[in-house]
This record gives C-alpha cells, sequence and structure tokens, in this order.
DNA sequence: TGCCTATATCCGCCTATGCGGATATAATCA
DNA sequence: TGATTATATCCGCATAGGCGGATATAGGCA
C-alpha cells in the first residue's frame, strides 16, 4: 500500500501532472519540458527524478539529452490508473495549452536551448 | 488541474487511503474507523476532514456520531477512478486485513467507546 | 585537452502537512 | 442543568518536499 500510495503522490503536484500529460503523448526530452512548462531546468529535472522513482516514468540517454517514457505498469492498478490518465488529462485545459506549447516549440526550435 | 491534483493528494496518504477502501464497502462513522485503524481519534478525524474537503467523502450527523460515505463523483476522471478503486484497493493485503478488522469489530462492539 | 551543452544534484529557504495530546463543541440522557 | 459520549479543532513539533540559483557531472566536438 505504500507503493500506491507513492504512487499517487507522484500525481498530487501539478508540475508532475502536466509532465505526465506531455509524456502521455510519446518521449520526450528534459528541454522539451522546460520549454513546454516554462520552468528552470532544476525545477523539472527534480519532477523527473521523483517520477522515475516512483515507478512513472524512466529515462534513456541518447548523446548529452536524456529522454523520458512512460514506464511499463508493474500491476492492474496502475496499468488501467495509466489507461484512465490517457483518456481524461486530455480533457484538462492546461494539458491542451501543454500540447499546443509542445507542438509549436517543435515546429520553431532549431535546438534545444 | 488543482482540483485533479487535489484529488490525488488525499489518496497519498496510507491512512487517508485505508479509510477510503474501508468506505467503499458502506457508511462508517469516526469510531468504527477508529477501531478498525486503530489510530487516535484526532487523526482519523483530520483526515476525514481533509478527503472531505478534497470532495472524497461527505458526512452526516446522525445523533451524537458522524457517518461518513463516499461523495458523488463530480466528473468522468473522477468516477472512473473511484470505480478502478473499487475493484482494485480490495487486492492489497493491508485492506483485506482491514476489512476481517471491521468485520470483527462488528460482531463484537457493544458500542462504539 | 578544453569548451560547450544537457542534465543531475546540492543548497538554503519556505510551506504544507503529518502526528497525537489537549481542548472545544455538539448531542444525549439522567 | 450537569455529566457523558462523539467528534472537531487547536496546538506545538517534526518532516517531506516545494522552489530556483549554484554547482557538479557527462557527453560531444574542435
Amino acid at each position: 500500500m505504500q507503493t500506491t500510495t507513492q504512487f499517487f503522490k507522484a500525481l498530487s503536484e501539478e508540475p508532475r501532472l502536466r509532465i505526465l500529460a506531455l509524456l502521455l503523448g510519446g518521449e520526450l526530452c528534459v528541454c522539451d519540458l522546460m520549454a513546454v512548462l516554462q520552468l528552470p531546468q532544476s525545477t523539472v529535472s527534480r519532477h523527473l527524478a521523483y517520477l522515475r522513482n516512483t515507478g512513472w516514468v524512466e529515462g534513456r540517454r541518447l548523446g548529452a539529452w536524456m529522454y523520458y517514457q512512460l514506464a511499463g505498469m508493474p500491476t492492474p492498478l496502475t496499468r488501467e490508473l495509466l489507461e484512465l490518465l490517457k483518456q481524461r488529462l486530455a480533457e484538462l485545459p492546461e494539458t491542451r495549452q501543454d500540447q499546443a506549447a509542445l507542438a509549436e516549440f517543435r515546429r520553431t526550435k532549431v535546438k534545444c536551448a
């Protein structure tokens, strides 16, 4: 149950929920998230570490970049919770805005920083 | 989204998740929860206030007792989340233990305190 | 090697919130 | 009314964890 409460705690801060909503659309690197969320690098990195430690995401290094994606969910509860988020998070206005910001960032960016 | 994160934060502490799991089985009064969770009255009452403030439960007074039950969920996300908990929380060992303790308490108690 | 970029971690500060004993409030009953 | 019971709130204390600037680390490239 400790694991379960930790899992929910990861969803209980707005920056983390926004990060997850963005990762539902696929793998992103830290600087993508910085650009979309408009948060300093240390803040984004800290939240990603939290999500990693609670089993929500996993990262892989690609050269200098770290790419993060949703991790494989270990239990029925977590799998179904993820499915739920996939369906319902997109309805929130903040999520839509972030998705739009990501699309715009991708269209215009040359390199990350 | 603020509402959503608050909703998840309510699930992120073990005593509160155990309370919700018990309420999935139906309405309970504060002293039932005290007996099952083996937590002091102030602690139980505080967590119930938190759950009430975040929209998870609602209480009604019946004489000297306050009975708490799950509240009506306002959005699809919250409704489906509740449904998920209903199906999956029962699988956790702590939930089973609490349910057993509740059954035992109901068989043996004469009055609350 | 030396520099630049991307990321992670450290640091001090601050707030939210956990805890449980003590106290206040509300209802019941003699 | 006064005592008892049930619950809510207050209090002081402790800790988790938020924040973002500063620093450390890792990889790429000239």
